[in-house]
DNA sequence: CCGATTAGTTAATCTGCATAAAAATTCTGC
DNA sequence: GCAGAATTTTTATGCAGATTAACTAATCGG
């Protein structure tokens, strides 16, 4: 009997394993990052179906914002805060500007970077997809109350800050 | 002065923007989806180093751990329970099967389906996986309290339950 | 027994992302 | 002021993860 030639099964067949598809985890419930990777998939999800009516990814949107909280920032600033790699925010940058949301300029004294800046489409658009943004976040979030939602944010900025 | 070729810039050159990659966004701060990418990411980076030693990625531990709780299960089941496709099961399976650490077993009067179970290997090697996966969880969120962390994770089941 | 359905697999394709190398410009030491 | 190092952006290449379509094998329903 120990002559099996693949690694041996550690418990019996029980016949049925429950389908659903809730109550299959267990140990991993007590995991923060388990909790979290459920929790982001669910809430970008429903983000990225919103965003979509926009033709625009929740890093594009992204991008937006902090471009507008940092007008004139350079190519590689962008890139550190969106925590991808320069390569990225090229393309990333080109498909912004060539839907006229955000220019790069040549202004500085540095005649190798860009200052990118918001076009006033860039900042109307903006200003709807905070809104999408906002509500995108209150539906998927619908479980929690007011109070809960602001006590999660506050965890969360902990654990990244 | 409508003759310009580009977009026009929004805002004027501000010359110099912070550095810094901390207070690069804002408005983006009171968004929940937001926040949870980010503390997710950190996590997840984390214990992906922690499981590097082992050759083995966060899905793969996922994978056994619902494995030994679900015992047999088939693998549209696992797929079902890890958000994956089944052409991806399929590869997952294959990978911890060619390293010894579960099996598929035809056993079901039903000859398509396998029953899927952990080997004796398998189960002895989940069970460091879980004392690593807890410990890089302790540590990726160091900045919360034993009290905060179970805060947390009660908010986040609430998300995506 | 035969068509329709299901489980698993394979293969082709696509995407996101990273790494490496290239091009243009600026800076530094002498 | 000039050669070489450093920096900003771009281009090219490759890779891991995921999706789709098509294929095989087995079961089910009449």
């Amino acid at each position: 009997m120990s002559s099996k030639s693949s690694p041996t099964p550690a418990a019996a067949p029980p016949a049925a394993p429950q389908p659903a598809d809730s109550p299959l985890d267990s140990s991993l419930d007590e995991l923060i990052g388990y909790a979290l990777r459920r929790a982001q998939l669910k809430v970008f999800q429903h983000l990225v179906s919103r965003l979509g009516a926009f033709d625009l990814r929740p890093a594009q949107f992204t991008a937006l914002a902090i471009i507008e909280q940092n007008p004139g920032l350079m190519q590689a600033d962008l890139a550190r805060a969106l925590a991808i790699e320069p390569p990225q925010a090229v393309v990333l940058l080109n498909k912004l500007e060539s839907r006229g949301l955000a220019v790069r300029v040549r202004c500085k004294p540095d005649k190798r970077s860009y200052g990118i800046f918001l076009s006033k489409a860039g900042e109307t658009l903006l200003r709807q997809l905070k809104e999408v943004a906002a509500q995108s976040d209150l539906e998927a979030t619908a479980a929690l109350s007011a109070e809960e939602r602001q006590q999660l944010i506050e965890l969360l900025h902990k654990v990244y800050r």
